[in-house]
DNA sequence: AATTTTAGTCAGGGGGACCTGATTAAAATG
DNA sequence: CATTTTAATCAGGTCCCCCTGACTAAAATT
């Protein structure tokens, strides 16, 4: 068993860490003009845009199954990012009650930049450091994903698939 | 200068360290019947009771000055956090425009509590893991400090002594 | 004493994450 | 063909974070 100051140690310092990363990126984005914010969790309108970046052209509904959402709000967040021009909405052909969601160029584009940025902060760090990290962050997913598939497999089977797709491209 | 393959590979297990704990989070706050949820991060309601557990007895206007809110908002927070039980108010004696916030014995506790328990997921981490973690986290807050630092030299102040001065306990 | 500054309040707004309920239009099915 | 199921929509709600504007009451200044 490991030792519990350690344990409080890492703690403290991952709950620092989540204290200054949102105030540093209050900072940035507030000065900025920030246009479009980019938080882009595992949330909301950033739900969707992952889902799509992974399997584009789905319906409402799909999106709303796949990612444990309502079929209204689901239907909130697409007409969100309809207005913020980064998915389009167009019915079905084949189907006429159906409306298939579609990413733009610039949705792409912002589903990818999200990812694809490394934040500044990882310079600091040496190439073992990260490995280290990289390493460690390994083992907590791990645990957390299967915190996640005891809690309810249902949803953890539609919740890794699109997390580990959308981010396959990044351990090449 | 650092491996960009190695960077990358960090990034994108923080950020699906991010999507999986909020995913996990859900969970678990869904269905356990969640009468107070715990984030409290440093947002909102939970900068004031985090700068409170620092100083208590704070006027509303210190609180807006310490963390970066108007007047108002910081008043929004506080009436919630009356609401909950958490602080209260009262009218100073010497200076009857001022309002002074004080944490109630449920308020510190719940200030306490949040950062007292050690998530689970830090149980799957050797010892060996564990002061890795913690000084690479502690390099790059300190870089992120840095950052706000440059940007707002006035707000870092005031920032980093309420996270520091809150984080102390657990670094003992 | 008259004016100005200061601490708070009220009112109202913008955006975000979600949800339930009721209704419509188009498929699927008996 | 009539009924039922399905995909979406509208309406309305809850709670969160945070801001601007207008206004009051109590100190500080002139």
């Amino acid at each position: 068993m490991p030792d519990l100051t350690k344990q409080k140690k890492a703690a403290g310092k991952l709950i620092e860490f989540g204290m200054v990363r949102h105030t540093a990126d209050d900072l940035i984005h507030r000065d900025h003009a920030d246009k479009n914010e980019h938080p882009l969790r595992f949330q909301g309108q950033g739900k969707i845009l992952l889902a799509l970046s992974q399997t584009d052209g789905l319906s409402q509904r799909d999106l709303a199954a796949r990612l444990n959402l309502t079929a209204q709000s689901t239907a909130e967040f697409v007409n969100k990012l309809v207005k913020k021009q980064l998915v389009t909405k167009e019915k079905s052909t084949t189907d006429r009650r159906k409306t298939i969601i579609h990413l733009t160029d610039l949705g792409r584009a912002t589903a990818a930049t999200e990812t694809a940025e490394v934040p500044e902060f990882l310079n600091v760090l040496t190439d073992t450091e990260l490995d280290q990290l990289a390493a460690i962050l390994t083992k907590i997913n791990a645990s957390l994903y299967d915190e996640i598939n005891t809690a309810n497999p249902t949803r953890f089977d539609k919740f890794q698939q699109t997390v580990t797709n959308h981010l396959r491209d990044w351990f090449l």
